[in-house]
DNA sequence: TATGAATGAGTCTTCATTCAT
DNA sequence: TATGAATGAAGACTCATTCAT
């Protein structure tokens, strides 16, 4: 390959790099429907038939700005590391650690929001499932046997609902944060999901206590 | 008031109740910027003029839905009675309670999501505020003082974060449903979530607990 | 005919004197494109079956306003006495009235604009000439006799070619009173109009004076 | 600039051109109101998008059209030359001017009614108003200044009054041609324009004359 | 690779007009 | 006579998408 054509797929990388960002806060600030291609292409700062070119359609691009964010949000799931804590510290360490997750990366809530809404019909596209499952099972999965085998967890939780409960916890009070404030005349900051975040771990530690 | 009035103006608050209903289910099943006049107007069995005559343009429609979706799901939490029972067996059943009101409106977490993310525009809009209040806060309160009067529950519980953790646990699973299918290999249904409605019962009372 | 039938019957004509009215004033307002039947039936007091079921369609309710805004500037012309007076003194009294007349009437200024702007389609279907002929006409022509009797006025002036000179002079200034505004910096006020047809009149009379 | 720039600039600028030249077309021939952006676009062989792309809503191309019209207009008065005639013949030739300068651009007066109708709420905030103060006025007061320093005409008379006759003469029955033909049985052409302006300029001139 | 120019197909909204009582 | 309720047809305007270079 020549430097001459390295260049130019180098530069070619970038656009799409710029485009698949800009749709991710597109598609995430605004839902699908009211999504607009012109505001991707200026904030990529690329012209619209680019995007035509290298993604397709909005769908396609839509598409693609989901795996890439859950590929994200994976990468970023497999930093966490617990294996050298106590079992107790470690889902305490979970916890925190998936709200701090949703909170730096309120895009990702979004998404997700946005693509339930539309029934998942994108996301049952997206075939390379490697990318969308959670790293984080695993790591429950573990520390829940180290936790059962010395005897301070009951047996018989199944990691992937824990994990839910989890998520669950962390993801209501970012994502229905608007809501909330008005509802409930919460003010939902960083503090307060930080609180939230302690007394929820402290709620699934008491879950898994045996007695 | 004649007959004739009386079956005018019957006639009128019919039509608007039906635009109101097919609203709420347009904005719910497609969001925002996805749902169209037209499909409102056809499901209401009404011409588009009336909805602008009755409603003014769509974000007034919607944010009437949206208004007459919370005095709907209020008014059903109000169903809720609790103070008969234990209150370990309270908090049990409010968390069924919840989970099933969840899955039974499930248009209301859809506007939920779809509200949070418009940014919570429409909903600071609305002034009525007591009706979004939820009642449930008041009943969650009445449980605890029962509670840690009889010595079973943790004093210096806020009934509204409570709350909070109640809702989380419910909503996540019925919300997220698509998502978690695919990335977790979940089948969320009924009977699911019902079982899934008992462990979170368990979660809460467990954390309210007296050691 | 009884009183029953003749009190419907009066409130029935005082109905359609105020659609009338409010027809009027909106297509001389806005024009007929922008005249809303809506706006003219909340300023006539009456409900739009009521317009159609006494007027017709739009169309027919603006000929009906142009009809009568014709017959109401005609019946103004008829007060205006000139016979007493000696004919310069006449023609100065002339173009003041017609210049007073419209300002007092501007209404008939703008359904005029907008009769020609129309291609005088409409004026042109109304038959009753009779209360579209100007009674000035003989009015000019009688003072032109007296002047030339008398020697002070040349011969050979036509009646109708004069009215034309002295509407033009009195309508220009009051029709472009906006873009004059902008385009020649004047700022068109009763005093700078009254002061206008003075000069118009000493114009007029210059005119038609013997050397 | 490359000859590919250059084309594609020259088809932006020719689309710029044909729908400008479309919309004072169509807003002279029909109003404000009744003026249809569907026409203009067909008139101007070029899709609606392209309208609103390049000159924003209906609003914003009624606005450059007026003032490209007044542009247009005062571009064709520079035309007029009078600085050689003795002043009582450029006082006539200026009236000709002006009659055959309305009789040759109808869609003027048009526009100039249609804003009057409107109030001038667009023509106000055309803030470039050099291109709307007529030229005229400055020939008028060197015809003026001529006539006295020879002692033909009057002193103390206004150049910018003076046109306002000038052009009331020439405006009227040109912009009231339909009604007139109707309420006056006058049949105005272009050989009864003709004949008008003479007498108009006769008149003008025996009011600036010294007694 | 890249983009300025262009558009078909909607999408919201309005308006003159009519129905039903 | 009178009107609250209703609508077909059209209006302004937008948006995803493609053309032409």
């Amino acid at each position: 390959m020549s430097d001459a054509e390295d260049t130019i797929q180098r530069s070619a990388a970038q656009t799409q790099r710029r485009i698949l960002d800009a749709a991710r806060e597109e598609f995430s600030s605004h839902g699908y429907g009211s999504a607009r291609m012109d505001r991707i292409a200026t904030a990529a700062r690329a012209s619209k038939p680019m995007i035509y070119t290298y993604f397709g359609g909005k769908d396609d691009l839509y598409k693609a700005a989901l795996q890439e964010a859950y590929a994200r949000i994976r990468e970023g799931e497999r930093a966490l590391e617990t294996e050298h804590m106590d079992p107790e510290d470690a889902i305490r360490e979970l916890v925190h650690f998936t709200m701090n997750h949703f909170v730096t990366n309120p895009w990702f809530i979004s998404l997700l929001n946005t693509e339930n809404l539309r029934g998942g019909v994108t996301i049952r596209e997206i075939d390379r499932l490697s990318e969308v499952q959670s790293p984080l099972i695993q790591k429950i999965r573990e520390i829940l046997e180290r936790g059962t085998g010395s005897g301070v967890f009951r047996q018989e939780i199944d990691p992937t609902e824990l994990y839910v409960f989890i998520a669950s916890l962390c993801y209501f009070p970012v994502s229905n944060r608007h809501t909330l404030r008005v509802g409930f005349d919460l003010s939902i900051d960083e503090p307060w999901l930080k609180a939230h975040a302690d007394e929820a771990g402290e709620m699934v530690v008491r879950y898994l206590r045996v007695v």
